[in-house]
DNA sequence: GTTGAGCGTT
């Protein structure tokens, strides 16, 4: 199972998101979304759980949590879009 | 500062 990460500090690690959640269960991995020119974070990352329960209760301990000064949202993420392929 | 990329043309 997957977890959203919203509102996260732009000084948040992906070492440091892994350490957080695997508090709660195994973590497969961890994702930070960068900007894809500047590498600056987006403020939202993604962690996948090896277990749905684990991912749960991590969800629900974490949601709201402040973590490197900014409340975190964290809850279930949704599917990737398909990329457009136009000439942008 | 809120839902993930890169390649390359659907």
């Amino acid at each position: 199972m997957k977890l959203y990460i919203g509102n996260l500090s732009y000084r948040m690690t992906n070492d440091e998101l892994n350490k957080t959640f695997s508090a709660y269960g195994d973590v497969l991995s961890t994702h930070i979304v960068l900007d894809r020119e500047t590498q600056r974070s987006k403020g939202f990352a993604f962690v996948e759980f090896s277990d749905k329960q684990a991912a749960e209760s991590a969800m629900q301990s974490l949601n709201g949590k402040e973590l490197a000064g900014r409340t975190i949202v964290v809850n279930e993420a949704r599917p990737k879009p398909a990329r457009q392929r136009r000439a942008g």
